[in-house]
DNA sequence: CAGCTTCCCGTTGGATACAGAAAAGTCATG
DNA sequence: CATGACTTTTCTGTATCCAACGGGAAGCTG
């Protein structure tokens, strides 16, 4: 038994993450908890060893996290080996916000013209009305607001599964990987304020539309519609950005360190 | 030394590729090259060890080569370990076709919205001169024809670089990696024709109004432009694939193999 | 003869051993 | 005191080793 499994098997008390994944999952994991946690800081140069030392894993399942990561663009590889955290510009999430809105635009106009399966059209129409239950009270409590998000991420599901398109799915998903890209990414901020809630209920008219145009065939409606869909999540950045102090990140959300101040 | 390496220091009299590069490399462009070049049919199982001994590496490299190709798109990760190689419908060719137009098009849109770096503008007004004179023959011999596929990329890189999103151009740079999805992925065939220079004609066109799109910051236009531009490629694959014998791939293009007929 | 079990082999996931290169530190000399 | 060369250390890249898992063939039983 080599030490770094030794000194894991002690570290296994901690509740890290479900044991049931495989090593290399856990590793993966662990490591962009790490790096989204802000604990390994922007720029920073990544060793390989060091994070063997941390995850209490050999060297193997690392690499392939490292690799992973790098793919995933929140790694950078150096000339000469290794990695550095990568750090985001605001302008950096505004573009990462815009591909995905483009890309959704681009699946959602597809689903529009090819004409999407009625099976996904009715999950989809059902999950509207829960998302409705969940928007219904005037004010959000903590259980219908992740609710929301949940319901919100199916949604979006739903959308790229009509166009029927696994490439570009797949490239969407990878777009919307990127911190703070994802469909759900900044809506988790100031849940309570009941402008959240307005928010969230002028979202929830743009999936109406969406989900409207696709079944009308209405391809550049639907588009233009997820763009403008995507736009929110850039107003909320705009607006924590504003708020937040520049370094200190709200509990809610700890990869806010990642947000370099300029180039 | 191992067994491995001994064969390879035999095979290496063949002139594989160029020994300058990491091992790690070597295997990731030799891996491609046998996906692409269609010896290892699409759908095909692909252990790890057949792939050692086929390329002379230890199993290292080759799980690098392994995870970056399936990352990549070209390798398809199977439940239980392994990978298959991916194979392609003419409409998962499309659908990469438009997505790179897509992606072309948004980020024309925003060089134009935020305005191309003048020296960026020159080098792009440059570039088209060049092609113009690679167009300039009545018809195409291989020099002139080889002189614009590069400057055709280059003009597309220069495109990526205007809109100064790094973000976006790797995701782009992903996308146009997808066989036959390339700016000048199609170009290639039937480069004698007249038809074929007309082709390239219209293209050239096309690269000239999004640079005057991009320079009159007429952000929607040269979206517009880039992704009809991309219409180009795909008419191309139509009218190669209703040309061509369904297996036989043209000699100057092997990856045809990637290609299934039905889902 | 069919279905179930069991065992073996092939394969992948994971760990480690080893070499070569880069960086950092140190010592000596101008 | 600074600078340059040399040494040491640390790191990555590569190869190999070990174990666990799954599939398939063979054999056993009803």
């Amino acid at each position: 038994m080599n030490t770094a499994a030794a000194e894991w098997s002690e570290a296994s008390a901690v509740p890290l993450a479900a044991s049931g994944e495989s090593v290399q999952v856990r590793a993966l994991l662990q490591l962009r908890e790490l790096i989204l946690s802000g604990e390994l800081a922007g720029g920073t140069r990544i060793a390989e060893l060091a994070i063997v030392e941390r995850l209490g894993v050999s060297r193997t399942p690392v690499r392939a996290a490292l690799l992973r990561l790098e793919q995933e663009g929140l790694l950078q590889a150096l000339p000469n080996g290794g990695y550095s955290v990568q750090s985001f510009t605001e302008r950096d999430i505004a573009d990462g916000i815009e591909l995905r809105g483009t890309l959704e635009g681009l699946l959602a106009r597809l689903a529009a013209e090819r004409g999407a399966p009625a099976a996904l059209l009715a999950q989809a129409r059902q999950c509207l009305a829960q998302i409705d239950v969940a928007l219904s009270t005037p004010t959000l409590n903590d259980e219908k607001f992740s609710s929301y998000v949940a319901l919100n991420s199916r949604f979006h599901a739903l959308l790229y599964d009509m166009a029927a398109s696994p490439t570009i799915s797949r490239q969407l998903e990878r777009a919307a990987s990127l911190p703070f890209a994802s469909p759900s990414g900044f809506v988790v901020l100031q849940s309570h304020s009941s402008r959240a809630r307005d928010m969230l209920v002028v979202a929830q008219d743009q999936h109406r539309q969406v989900l409207d145009a696709i079944e009308q065939r209405e391809g550049a409606r639907a588009e233009s519609i997820m763009r403008e869909h995507s736009r929110l999540a850039r107003r909320n950045l705009a607006e924590v950005l504003a708020g937040h102090a520049p370094e200190h990140a709200p509990a809610s959300m700890p990869s806010f360190k990642l947000i370099r101040r300029r180039s």
